[in-house]
DNA sequence: TGTAGCTATGCAACGAGTTGCACTGCAACC
DNA sequence: GGTTGCAGTGCAACTCGTTGCATAGCTACA
């Protein structure tokens, strides 16, 4: 219960084919939530079978055809009634903060160099973010509706992103042996 | 192959049962990984089949017997090799994020106040983790090994959270039409 | 005396998401 | 002329995790 509403959310916004819906879950709505497109097209077929969205099939030519999804008012009505009940805090999981946590059972500055390669992926996204914001919301006190709340998002995902590189950091600092004499050690067990 | 690891890092600090695994990842790991006590047996009993970990049969009294699991050689090994594998960057999903993109399509003040819920059960949680830097790692500057590392995943879950709180704050400042007329409307569609 | 809660283990069914594959046809590059 | 890449839709099999249920005996409280 859960790509069904990032996706109504995202109709809402621009009726959408599968295809293109895919693509906007690798980007500013895969912010917080990504999907494959066989993920989407399975999902948008319940959803139509619920009749919460409808297709219209669109013909191209040096295309194939496609189908252009757009919300009905059931799938409107949903939307809402999802907005008004409670979320879930959602659990966050990460396969590195396990490995950081477990380095000392295998080579922490094998760890401590997977930390820095996530760093520079953390750092690249954050510009990108960064460069976005300039491009698309050049002026923030002026948002409404929902342009303002796009850019609440992302500043959502530029705060998180600083926050994981300062982590990064402060990771590398203590698990690489430099001036500071912070020994990582074979001495457990 | 995902829970597996994080079972493989936690029995290596201290042997356990899937019962007292389960209670762990309501903790201290469960600040990066969760998991149910169902999931834990159900894993245990594959990595058990897998030869990675091997269980003692331990008779209580007063108590049902309980299965103690702990790391074999070729666990142990598993663990150090998974340690040197590079880990994929995870997928954030956050359905709070969603409901603040799409929260003109339902109610603005609404979606407001799911997020100051949210905000308050952040704060009580980086309370939480704060007490238990102090209480278990009050002189940060000699850590080694893996009480170092364990300091600096519970770092890492407070730098998340101040990061979860200040956006929060942000967000739920442009939501609330006050002194600044920040009006979130009806007038999209 | 009854109920709730803790320790302790586990199965069955389901839902969400991933991986791999299949098909069509155009455009662009080498 | 062949490969790569994009637009477009979809199925099948699988893995990971969740929800619901079952069992059992002890302790503590009302």
């Amino acid at each position: 219960m859960a790509l069904e509403h990032a996706i109504l959310v995202s109709l809402a916004e621009r009726a959408s084919t599968g295809y293109d819906l895919a693509r906007r879950f690798d980007k500013s709505i895969g912010q917080f939530w990504t999907a494959t497109h066989q993920q989407v097209y399975k999902v948008l077929g319940r959803m139509d079978a619920n009749g919460w969205v409808a297709a219209t099939v669109v013909a191209q030519d040096a295309r194939p055809d496609k189908k252009v999804y757009d919300l009905t008012d059931t799938g409107r009505a949903e939307l809402q009634d999802w907005l008004a009940r409670p979320a879930e805090r959602e659990a966050t999981r990460s396969d590195l903060a396990v490995k950081i946590r477990g380095a000392s059972y295998g080579d922490p500055a094998a760890v401590a160099a997977e930390v820095r390669r996530h760093r520079a992926d953390h750092a690249g996204r954050l510009e990108f973010y960064l460069a976005n914001e300039k491009r698309e919301f050049p002026d923030p006190s002026a948002l409404t509706g929902h342009r303002l709340h796009q850019w609440l998002v992302l500043r959502g995902g530029i705060t998180l992103e600083r926050g994981l590189i300062d982590w990064y950091d402060e990771v590398v600092a203590a698990l690489t042996p430099s001036s500071t004499p912070a020994r990582t050690s074979e001495e457990d067990r």
